[in-house]
DNA sequence: AAACATACGGAACCATGTTCCGTTTGCCAA
DNA sequence: TTGGCAAACGGAACATGGTTCCGTATGTTT
């Protein structure tokens, strides 16, 4: 099974690294926006090298963040299993998936950004994360606590709207605004 | 009253309104963001000219919708008057800045961008409709319909996010999206 | 250690917002 | 009517930031 695999270069895999660590600090630094001549400089390399690892800005931010959205999804079916219902099960991943988002500065507008850049970025979260939602969702309507006419995709997709400018204005709560929407998924409302 | 205004030279005012009917045109076809340039070719007119008429691409943006932001603010009272509870008006009303946002492709998206550019864009329309959105939210507390503790602000600032995107993925609907959170609102939810 | 492919650095290129200044033009006064 | 001047214009030039490209340097393999 691992095949021919050609093994990179000692340098490539060390840039790489120092890639990832470079651009993660200067992602809680500057935002996920940062300058990519920025994050070149914090690793001590050409933009070059960045874009020979990571070929689209998105990709970096992927790998920079693969492992926080995996452990967001890995959380879905947990805390199905152990929450009381399913409906608080939805509401506890929601609050996940917030956390995530609105810790990562940019990174929400990154993700709706129209900028065919950030699109594999889009893809990836959807991928990744919305079969989760689903499931949860499913459940949820199953046991017939919220409405049955949500689209997963549009739960997440607002989500990650009400995310954007977290923390830009004292008086806008994103987590609050999500846990509105979600309220307004329950099924005993007009 | 009117007083020493200099009266500006007829070319310069021939080139405003030109150049408003441009930018409206452009926005339309290309978005708020489209490039200043071609709306300057759309003109007949140099980029030099947008600039000394409009400093900045805010007002530009607020130039062209001034007329549509008003008619969004003095629909409030009117709604509040004519509507059969204070929560069926703030419905009304928030349904009326929806559809100006998502018919006006990024505005949404320039209205909560970070880029200081736009701080005045959101500025003027907070200026202009919050107050407006305060009333009526105020008025249906009093109503004893929805919860008491929502800043009018989050409100606005919270739809005007669910409208990023919008038409983007037919699965995503941010009518339904900012209803949903209308919803949950309602007083009488945990 | 020679040869080759891989990877590197950063200059150069492109797109876009913004400024600046030499030129043109409307307006008023003589 | 015309001379002069401030207002306004056009667009080149500049700043910024993403992206590409290629000559050079460096692992790796024989």
């Amino acid at each position: 099974m691992p095949e021919d695999v050609p093994r990179k270069r000692a340098d490539a895999r060390r840039n790489e690294q120092t890639l990832l660590d470079a651009a993660a600090a200067a992602f809680v630094t500057s935002g996920v926006d940062v300058p990519v001549r920025d994050i070149a400089a914090r690793a001590g390399v050409g933009v070059g090298t960045i874009y020979r690892h990571f070929p689209t800005r998105a990709d970096l931010i992927v790998a920079v963040y693969r492992h926080q959205v995996e452990a967001c999804a890995g959380a879905g079916p947990a805390l199905l299993a152990g929450s009381a219902s399913p409906h608080a099960a939805l509401a506890a991943w929601i609050d996940l998936f917030v956390d995530f988002l609105v810790t990562k500065h940019g990174l929400a507008e990154a993700m709706q950004s129209d900028d065919a850049t950030f699109e594999s970025l889009h893809a990836y979260f959807i991928d990744r994360l919305l079969p989760v939602c689903t499931s949860l969702v499913a459940a949820a309507v199953s046991a017939g606590e919220i409405r049955a006419d949500v689209e997963p995709f549009a739960l997440m997709y607002g989500t990650g709207n009400l995310c954007i400018g977290a923390g830009r204005d004292p008086r806008y709560d994103a987590r609050r605004m999500v846990a509105l929407l979600i309220a307004g998924l329950r099924r005993d409302i007009g």
